[in-house]
DNA sequence: GTCTATAACGTGATAGAC
DNA sequence: GTCTATCACGTTATAGAC
């Protein structure tokens, strides 16, 4: 699913998988929809127990936001999240949110993250955290893509290194 | 299909809505594959001119850049190129090479420009211009991966915004 | 070259035995 | 609580009239 996205996945290819038989999934759950629901908010709840502990408390703050950037992915697969977004079933609200969840949580730890750094004189104060945390992860949402397209799953790491790169060519002030 | 996606869209939709009939379409083509493949190079050749003409020629050469990064976009639609990067029939090749086309061309015409400020003393020498070219397109293709998941059509030109600010901040050696 | 009708298949969901 | 069998529907594709 991670690899195919979720759309594609059919409750039979989950039962096939797991060896379960056709009904079972309709006994835990009402349908595909609140099957996906549970998921999403697990994977959600996972990914930012995740961010938290990658980004955590040691290390001057700017080490903090490159440890996020130096996670090392895998440009093919892609973000259990944010590989959501292009699917159409990104308008049912009730799967938008826990992925939308992440996202807000993401932006809001590298935000915190950047104005440490900013106090620290680490970062310039004049650009703004808020910003530069969003910028940061679209970078990484933009590596999945294009590394998939390139087909070489190291094209997101390129791109994290060269946000660093840019991090760390940055005046101080 | 720009905002549903490829996938989602089948021939029955495409025929509805231009009010042809259930046969017209495999006349034209062998089936839905075959017309993907000349729609996507289609939409490839004219994304690569549009490019083109956005950098352009005239101004700096980082105004050129700042140019591409200008360029308005809807964040809810998605690129008519990248949003098909998701989808898991990126894994046909005639249907990956179009839009690989398409990224790789854009990355040669933007690295081509960051060389350009290179040589004008904009732009610092000891970055590498073939991956800023890597970053901003990443930027671009992240900035509608989250403005969809945010339901902010903005979100993605705030991401080219902050690119912008970065570059304009960083030092020329 | 376009139309209507329909085939063949896979999907999400349900029924009912065990 | 899990299983097998099956339904109703939408999809891609084809047949054959016009």
């Amino acid at each position: 699913m991670w690899e195919r996205g979720y759309e594609a996945v059919s409750p039979r290819d989950l039962l096939d998988e797991s060896g379960a038989g056709q009904g079972s999934l309709y006994h835990h759950f009402k349908g595909k929809l609140t099957w996906r629901q549970w998921l999403f908010g697990e994977v959600s709840d996972e990914m930012c127990e995740f961010a938290r502990e990658t980004v955590g408390m040691d290390g001057s703050a700017l080490d903090r936001v490159f440890r996020y950037l130096d996670v090392s992915r895998d440009g093919l697969k892609g973000c259990r999240m944010g590989r959501f977004a292009a699917e159409s079933s990104i308008a049912e609200a009730s799967l938008r949110k826990p992925v939308e969840r992440y996202f807000r949580e993401l932006q809001r730890i590298l935000a915190g993250v950047f104005r440490e750094a900013q106090a620290d004189g680490e970062i310039a104060k004049r650009l703004d955290a808020n910003e530069l945390a969003l910028m940061l992860i679209t970078v990484v949402q933009g590596g999945f893509v294009v590394s998939r397209v390139y087909r070489d799953r190291n094209a997101i790491n390129r791109a994290t290194e060269t946000a660093k790169s840019l991090l760390k060519s940055l005046p101080t002030r």
